[in-house]
This record gives C-alpha cells, structure tokens and sequence, in this order.
DNA sequence: CTATGTGAAGAACTTCACAGCT
DNA sequence: AGCTGTGAAGTTCTTCACATAG
C-alpha cells in the first residue's frame, strides 16, 4: 500500500499501466510542497486547486491532474487538508526518509551548499565535505571537518547507505569525482560544474549551470517576443 | 476567431508567424554552444548533427530542427562550421553584447557566483555587489568592494544599463529585493533564493532552487521505474 | 452549490522520413 | 553520396468540460 498506490479500488477499467508521469509535474510537485509546508507552518488548514494556483502560478486544472497522478488527495467541494497533502507530497517525493548525501568541493560553493542545508527539512543529510586542496583538508567548514577526495572512495565503502553526491568541484575534475561516485554505489548526482557529465542510465542526475541560466534570461531579454519561461 | 490553421499547404510555409521556439530549445542551445566552444578551442573546424547529437545526448533531429528555428546554418552534405555556428549561436542567445549584471547577497553562495563569473565569457559582467551586513559593507570580494543595499536603488538609478540582478540573499528578504531591482528597470532576475518570487510578465525570471534539485532527485532514486531526466 | 478528479480535446514538442543542396 | 532542413506523423503534456462527491 505504501508503494505502489494505485488509485482507486473502485469500478475503475482503468489500468494504470507504467504510466508515465511527466517530469514537469515533479518539478511542480516541489513548488506545491514548498507551498503547503509554508501554509501549514503558518497554521492554515485547507487550500483549494485554485489556491494553490495562485500561489505557485500553476493553473488549477494542472494543479489538480498533477495531484490525481499518486492518488485522491482532496476533498470534493472543499479542496486539500494541508497537512495531509504535506504528508501525501513528501511521501510521494521520497522524503520520508532521510537521504545522506556527500558534498564534494569546500570552496565558497561548497560551502554555500553545506551552509544552507542546515535549512534542509530532514529528508536529507550532509555525511562528509571533501576537497582536493591539501589547505582546505582538515579544515572545518559549519560541523564538518574537511577531507581527502583520496579518502572518497574508501568513505563510500564503509559508508554504502550514502545515497547522492553533490559535486561542486572545477568543471576539469568534475568527471573524475562523479566516476568515483558511481563506481562506488551513488544513487543520485547533483552536479554544479559547468560540464555536461557522462552518467549511467540508472544513476539520477541533475546538473545546476549558472552559465545556461544566464544565458537563457540573455536570449529572453534579446527576444522579448519570445514569451514562456520554466526556469 | 482562433487563429488560421497555418497546417502545410504545397509550397507557402516560409511565413515564419508569431513562431514560438519552445524553452526547451533555448535550454539545448546552451549545451550545443558550450560543445562547440570546447571544439572551436581546440581548434576542430566542422561538426554534424550526428556529433553534435553525441556529444549533448540531444537526439540529431533535434538538433537540427533547434537550429533550424532560427536559420540555416549547416551545409548539406557537410555539417556545421563551428566558428560560424559558434558565431550564430552567440548572436541568437545574445549573447554578442555584454550584460551588465550585479549581485545581491556577499556569503558564500554570492562569492561563489563572483568568484565563478570569472569564467563567464564575455556575455556578461558583473559590475557590483550589495549586501545588507554591515561586517560585508565595505569588504572586497574578488575586485568588488561590497556595497550596501541601501544604495541599491541609488545605483542602478546611476547605471540603468543594469540588466540582470543576481539574488544570493536569504528567502526572507528576496522578494524585497526583487522589487527594488524590479522597480529600477532590471531586466532579468536570476534568483537563487529558495522561494519563489512574485514578478511581473515582462521581467525574465530564473531560479535555481536546491530543495527543488534534491527532491527531484529523491523522486526519482526512491521511483526507479520512473524515467526521464531534463535538469 | 462547491471544488475535485478525469476522459477527451487541444496544444506543444519530438521524432521521422525524405526532399533538397552541396 | 552525404548531411542538412523541414512537413507530417507521432507522442507527450496541458487545458477543458463536466460528472461526481461532499
């Protein structure tokens, strides 16, 4: 039950097959989350599809279609109880439990990263900070005391529950640093340098390219005709 | 009413209408010029589709109907010249004229990003930093002297050719932020505070959230038959 | 009477096949 | 002969309309 929520025990004919479900609809799943825990923390109890279209810019139809991909979360003529939906997103999303996670790279990236996940909700955790550079080695950077990349691969084994590396190393060794993460078991790769990465199928990969933003607000501002923006 | 259906007819299609390139494009055009400045740098004079295609993991049909969008840029039975495609891409992305940009936020992650501009090619300039610390005020970050918001407003009023603004600054006071670049003609935001930020259609708006990376990364590593990855 | 959940219509985007240059 | 450029087909995603549940 937990798993694989198939909706609806009813008279449905419906199959749900391997249904795909679009990866903009888990973009959003984040927005709305964001939402919800924001409101909920505030001691709101309930928000309607158009609410929550308000407040995350989504159109309610897609609010509610994105939602009916996991299951019935709301309740008709009265619209989502936000601590439950907050239950039901984070559930869905793989929040539930805590993800441990490495930062590789302790320069001022690095360290923004480490720094700001104080801020993360449990559902993830920084394990380890390593870096190349023999001065920051050691180094302590908030609660985490810096170490060898040359001791990566040796952490990942006796630590194999460590599910994502976060790479914030220079673009030349960023390939480097993501073999030896794969190659070591990683489930997921957050990858912050300005290189598109060779990565296996089954690894998750997600790449953050200050570069492509910019240049993308570059080609809006140049062509203002142009409208639409994901980002 | 609705607008004529533009579907094919024999030989009339070169009508180029109100043509909207999808954002997905623009995203891929990004990949395909980093490509092809590391090949131009290395001094490789030619490119197909093909290779191109393998080099982004962008399927070539893609790839060429991207480029298509804007111009034919290839030789038939030849390929791409890299510095003239190199040239082209510049040019749609606008990337031919430098954008003035200024950073708002001096911790670690506003560091990072000067720090990291560094390597921007020319494109883009950032011209000054802002920060609301007083123990900031007045430090030097790289060759910037840290300014106070307080005079934010003063200068962009003094240098309103200011087109992007860069939000490094907690989520608390982002969207203060956002207006006062907002209300100073700023043409493009790029913020990298995890909220998401009230702003009006003809501001280009980017963000890069974290939480928003990681929990698409959880989807996906506590869904395994999910499939598909954009980001 | 209200707001959800969803099949179906409609758009948007991607893939394909091949015409068209070189 | 080879590789681009592009209409058309195919697929995926979004919007819509309305039956449905409270």
């Amino acid at each position: 039950m937990m798993e694989k929520k198939i909706t609806a025990q009813r008279k449905k004919q419906k199959e749900l097959p391997a249904l795909q479900i679009p990866y903009s609809t888990i973009v959003r799943l984040t927005h709305y989350l964001r939402v919800v825990e924001k409101l909920d923390e505030l001691g709101v109890s309930n928000i309607s599809s158009a609410e929550l279209s308000e407040e995350t810019k989504i159109n309610s139809f897609l609010v509610r279609k994105d939602l009916s991909y996991f299951g019935e979360f709301g309740t008709r003529g009265v619209g989502y109880d936000i601590p439950s939906l907050r239950r039901e997103l984070r559930g869905i999303l793989g929040l539930t439990k805590t993800h441990k996670a490495v930062v590789v790279g302790a320069g001022n990236l690095g360290r923004a990263l480490i720094h700001y996940s104080g801020f993360l909700d449990k559902g993830f955790e920084i394990t380890a900070v390593f870096d190349s550079d023999p001065g920051k080695i050691g180094s302590k950077v908030e609660n985490f005391q810096v170490r060898s990349v040359f001791n990566l691969e040796e952490y990942l084994k006796g630590n194999p529950e460590t599910a994502i590396g976060i790479i914030a190393v220079p673009a030349a060794s960023a390939q480097f640093i993501a073999n030896l993460l794969i190659a070591n078991g990683i489930k997921g790769i957050l990858n912050f340098a300005p290189i598109t990465l060779q990565v296996p199928e089954e690894v998750v990969y997600s790449s953050v390219d200050l570069t492509t933003h910019l240049e993308i607000i570059s080609f809006y501002i140049t062509h203002p005709e142009a409208k639409k923006m994901n980002g």
